[in-house]
DNA sequence: GGTCTGTGGTTGAGTGTTCAACAAGAGGGA
DNA sequence: TCCCTCTTGTTGAACACTCAACCACAGACC
């Protein structure tokens, strides 16, 4: 962090946005999360790694590539998954071919909480996100967004410690 | 939650921004977390707590208001403010006309501190979000988000149990 | 005066996350 | 083959957050 160049204020409105993303954010994170564990007893976080084990080849991933994939800490996936294997949603696998790997398979009972599940996460984004947002406003978001991701997960090419 | 309705499923576009917003946010936060933590010692609640303490009257806001503000429960207020207070950064006050009443305020050392942490934030605002969109697309950014705000936070008008 | 209900704030236990340290296999070069 | 280094995944302790229960005061109503 380099001290001697000018930091670059705010203006108004500029802080102005960023309170409005950051409470947005978290309201809406909350929300969904709460909608989630009443309904399924599954956290967002948990979800999102439901998502992208439902639409893999064999629905399974490595450990590694999903923490990657969700942005996490290859700690964090550990935890989650172990969390979601005593639940009978997921299952831990040997990966072929490298005495390392481990898998993380979704279970036939996890495809089906997972399929409930997903009626109220979609519900909970359209009605407080995408209903609030022309299709136009909802590209700029999405290719704001993308572009800070790019440039995110390159810098720091390992969000985990 | 209704399921006798149907379920309104995401585009794949819609689906698309939804996850770039969803990545994005995670990286984001992340980021600024960790660099306000490295630097400053201070986390990215802490860090907005000490805003609106540092822009009020008296440098002062009692307890609830203070949760409303940042969208948190009265509970984790109470614990971010008792970890802030040990730091000596904040200090908790009896407020006045009312017995129940407490109020957080900001210390001589505490609004030092949120000096320098300023610099490290607003320059990771600049460099990882501001500087990706053109003020046009900031602006639906911030009209976007702000619907959001508008609609979740007097639907659950206190995010705390 | 008394009770009743609602609000403000705290507490402690349970849960999830981070962080640093670790074991074990992979892959490279001498 | 023997190192050396990097990657993978796990572990346990420390830390942060959630949740439900709780006490104390405020305000209204009788």
């Amino acid at each position: 962090m380099d001290t001697t160049t000018e930091t670059p204020w705010l203006t108004e409105s500029q802080q102005h946005v960023w309170r409005s993303y950051l409470g947005a954010t978290t309201l809406l994170m909350d929300r969904l999360d709460r909608d989630l564990r009443t309904a399924h007893d599954l956290s967002m976080p948990e979800y999102e790694i439901l998502v992208r084990l439902s639409e893999s080849p064999d629905r399974s991933i490595r450990m590694a590539t999903l923490a990657a994939q969700v942005s996490h800490s290859r700690s964090r996936v550990t935890h989650t998954i172990s969390r979601l294997e005593r639940k009978g949603i997921v299952q831990r696998t040997q990966a072929v071919g490298d005495g390392r790997g481990v898998s993380a398979v979704l279970t036939d009972h996890g495809f089906s909480v997972l399929e409930q599940a997903a009626h109220t996460h979609v519900r909970g984004v359209h009605a407080h996100l995408v209903e609030h947002a022309s299709p136009e406003e909802f590209a700029v978001l999405g290719r704001v967004m993308q572009r800070v991701v790019d440039q995110l997960d390159d810098a720091g090419s390992c969000p985990a410690p």
